[in-house]
DNA sequence: CACGCCCGATACCGCGCGGGTATCGTCCCT
DNA sequence: AGGGACGATACCCGCGCGGTATCGGGCGTG
């Protein structure tokens, strides 16, 4: 209804190739909603801008300028929005993480919050096992990309996806090869554990997920590092979240019967800072978005 | 996710009132979405733009400039619009109307679509109750507001309302009470007839909609100024979709069992003015918006 | 000090619009 | 005459925006 800028770039792209197809390609959409859009934008106008004959479109005099002057309105936009960034420069984002950086997903959402924000400093923390929040009370990251459940009093939590959990093997172990688990087929292993001062919903997560029966206690390990390690070293099983990449030597292997865990991105509740929203609302639709808490 | 001119027009709304509740009155909308829709700005600029405190709302440093860069953004395309609709000024639309212009909706339309082109000769163009179409296969008007049903070959239609069909008696008639009339009621009164060169589908659907019986003919009427002389100096009856104002002396009564009439903007198949489009489209948001055809 | 009001924030819902796929019509070029 | 290129049309679906209802906090007032 009223004039925006969408469709002053879509009338721009055209104009610029005087081809839909290539605009739409340019645009990142397919050719019909484009041809939609310029022609929903004519007729608020009410004047032609193109002059489409089959054999190629061309601008109508009034189009040659109106694109002059929408080229000037989009580059003046263009700055607004860069001046703002650097506005926005002086700060750091501080983004805790607890999965390895493994995660396709959470590359892809940093990356595309650096490229929306280039000023911001993104500094990126790996958490400790024990604290899946990263240490978002104390202040120390801003934002926490990371797994439930922990105790969420004072935390906002935004859920992103789900993650079945598996099993971490050698990849010598006789069941490294299977397709899928059950947890009692690992009912004689050792199992790493969490140190006591972990958070206790988290802790009970991981020993909820613990098989029953006679049970031999493994090390307590406090990063995934030490995690996979002694799963190399020690013939340990190691709990996880699916997992992208594996150090050589190490497999992943579902297990049927694991509660699954969610990928969550947590902040402080009190915090309203437009960046950490701004990073909120970019995992939120990096992942294929979910429902808030 | 892309900057667009409505975020900032919300901004600027807010800036200038420096109050979200009369920002949304001067926007035509509430408070929540105007609310929600400024963090979002914020989140996407990844600046705070305004300082909330609950004694009142105030501009942040960069929101300060931020406003100024904006509100030139806004006038710039504000420029523009004008400057388009000026260059469309040239032209010139003519409107057929059927309807006797006493239609709310058909008057709320073409304000609305002045105002948005004002440089537009607008035309309106009553039509001959021959002819439903108002002339539009013969390029005597560009687009017509009027009734159907009527013989849609290489003419586009856009069905609008759809309007109950009554009598027009005169207000002294036993009948002119009764708040609604069947067709066998009315049996015995003399009936306005169309010319024979009428569009044959509209001939027979005000036909079919006469009723049964002993029918004495009344006079042929070609304009509804007639149609309506007639019902006071002959006492025929006329038949008429939901008029709004009627000159004194004549009222309306709804038939129960006369099929509606719809309500349509017709233009011809060929034609694609931008013009027409935008009569067209602004048609369609002024009523009820329809299913296209 | 409690109660009530003002105002922005949040929760949740419904619908229109923007984007998708499938298909058509038309012109051009063999 | 046939096929390919390209813009237009038809139809469908999911998301975003705007709506209503409600919350929460801060201040004024009796």
């Amino acid at each position: 209804m009223d004039l925006e800028l969408r469709s002053l770039r879509y009338f721009a792209a055209v104009a610029e190739e005087l081809h839909f197809g290539r605009a739409a390609r340019r645009l990142h959409m397919t050719q019909p909603p484009l041809s939609r859009a310029i022609r929903q934008l004519e007729a608020d106008l009410g004047v032609a801008l193109f002059e489409r004959s089959p054999s190629g479109v061309a601008l109508t005099p009034v189009g040659v300028w109106f694109y002059q002057d929408a080229r000037a309105l989009l580059d003046q936009a263009d700055r607004l929005r860069a001046k703002a960034a650097a506005a926005a420069g002086a700060a750091t984002l501080t983004v805790g993480m607890l999965s390895d950086g493994s995660d396709a997903d959470a590359s892809r959402l940093v990356k595309a919050f650096r490229e929306r924000h280039p000023h911001v400093d993104v500094q990126v923390r790996e958490a400790d096992l024990a604290d899946p929040t990263c240490g978002l009370r104390s202040g120390l990251v801003d934002v926490a990309l990371t797994h439930g459940p922990f105790d969420e009093t004072g935390i906002s939590v935004r859920r992103l996806r789900t993650d079945p959990v598996g099993a971490v093997l050698r990849s010598d172990d006789p069941l490294a090869d299977r397709k899928v688990l059950r947890l009692a087929e690992l009912a004689d292993r050792r199992w790493f554990r969490l140190p006591e001062s972990a958070d206790p919903l988290w802790r009970a997560f991981w020993n909820a997920t613990t098989p029953q029966g006679p049970m031999r206690e493994g090390p307590i390990v406090r990063t995934v590092q030490e995690c996979l390690q002694a799963v190399l070293w020690n013939g340990t099983i190691g709990l996880a979240p699916r997992v992208g990449a594996l150090p050589p030597g190490l497999t992943f292997v579902p297990l049927a019967d694991a509660p699954p865990t969610t990928v969550v991105v947590a902040w402080a509740g009190s915090r309203d800072d437009p960046l950490v929203r701004s990073f909120v609302r970019v995992a939120a639709q990096t992942y294929g978005a979910g429902t808030g808490s």
